[in-house]
DNA sequence: GCTTGTGAATCTGTTCACAGCA
DNA sequence: TGCTGTGAACAGATTCACAAGC
């Protein structure tokens, strides 16, 4: 589990800013940065289909909602792909993030887990045409094992390490319920498994190379009703409150 | 659109420093904190079901998978909950956090969109266990309205207005197709809701006072890509790659 | 003219390290 | 002796503002 085996940031510290300044040609695109590639990736996309050729800084950023200095900041760690006094091209540009992001491979997707959830997701077509093709499905219960979903038959998770090497995939979605989560999450990598979207209620422990993003519907709604919470008994809707200056929706 | 009316951190630009030392007595929790509090509040429950009564910062921490400084910061923006020496009581602790969720009363939920996604989130039962009873199922197409989901009536998008009215509610969910999503939105805003959580895959434009989250599968999906796509053309599974430095996993 | 790309300034969040207290 | 609570140091992300270039 958490034994030792880390060794990670270990010489970090003391290098750091000398070391890094030479011979790199800048790797590594921020992690905040990386979260927005696909907001623009998707606004990009529109923007083709509609015919646009060039967009400007401005109307892109207004397209993905974030600021254009923001956007710009964003896009000059993948390079410079603009043109001053122009704009950036938009079939290109969404070329080089696609890139980034992975769109010129497939990258197969494992779900386990078919309950309400994990069937809404089995079904979703967003999922292959964005180039996420579900390639099995797998749960434990043996009544639901040998049924099919879109054609796919669904698999025991006993036979997951055939499965997995079989169809070659790397990412894998959780939508199990919360208590068989971490049992699940071991044997996905006990399998191979090294990128993880987990909507169940847990917080997965992995080994430090396996990547985990959680969705959790719960929690986004307790953070909405944390805000609720604050408006409630501050001011009425629609008694106009004292001074305030309008936010520009991140 | 922008016009104006929330009343917190009002003056927040020009007085800043200087100003906000005196008189405040530290109001305000920060964005980052507020994401974590759930995190934590889950872990409590858990803690408190076995019958633990008291906890100290390392262990909460490593239950909800943070650092134990990082627990005591986040906290200390909460208040003096902990006792030195000991750690914190569960029960209490669990209960402040509660507090600021808004965990003491329900937040009635409007479901919008009613096709797979909708309809998984209609049958979540962690929705009404978490505090959020799902009180009213919206949706477009003459076909579905007028049929029921675990005894709830599917009403018409027309009659949003009189559906929010009644419930009371001030939260609604978006499980949409991506093209209908801003205009439901601006509906729900007209209707009064003040917080959202979007499900499709659009950016949504809507009044400062109004609070939106996202949850893109997609999204999610091409972020775990990205970083894939560093791995696999670096280094074989099971063969030591070259340099390489570990990544800290956060 | 126009818009990009980027250093510098700022703001936000995280981590350290230790004083304060049971 | 612990473990909390917190100032101070650090790191990361955002925003500003302007030089560079079409």
């Amino acid at each position: 589990m958490s034994s030792a085996l880390v060794g990670p940031q270990t010489a970090k510290r003391a290098s750091a800013k000398r070391a890094a300044k030479e011979s790199r040609p800048a790797r590594s695109v921020p992690e905040a940065t990386v979260a927005r590639l696909p907001v623009y990736l998707h606004a990009l996309t529109a923007l083709a289909d509609t015919g646009v050729r060039t967009v400007s800084s401005g109307d892109l950023a207004r397209a993905a909602g974030v600021k254009p200095a923001q956007l710009r900041k964003d896009l000059s760690h993948l390079g410079s792909y603009g043109t001053r006094g122009v704009g950036y091209d938009v079939v290109n540009l969404a070329a080089q993030i696609g890139l980034r992001v992975g769109d010129s491979q497939p990258w197969p997707v494992i779900i386990v887990g078919l309950g309400n959830l994990g069937r809404a997701l089995a079904n979703y077509a967003g999922f292959r045409s964005r180039g996420f093709p579900v390639v099995a499905l797998v749960d434990a219960a043996p009544e639901v094992v040998g049924g099919r979903i879109e054609g796919l038959p669904i698999t025991s998770i006993d036979d997951l390490d055939a499965t997995v090497a079989a169809t070659g995939a790397t990412i894998a979605v959780i939508a199990t319920p919360a208590e068989a989560a971490q049992r699940v999450c071991d044997q996905l990598v006990a399998a191979g498994i090294t990128s993880i979207l987990n909507f169940a209620a847990t917080v997965l422990t992995v080994p430090s190379w396996v990547r985990v993003r959680k969705v959790d519907v719960g929690q986004e709604m307790q953070i909405l009703a944390y805000h609720e919470q604050r408006k409630g008994p501050a001011g009425l809707p629609g008694a106009p409150a004292v001074a305030h200056f309008a936010e520009g929706e991140s």
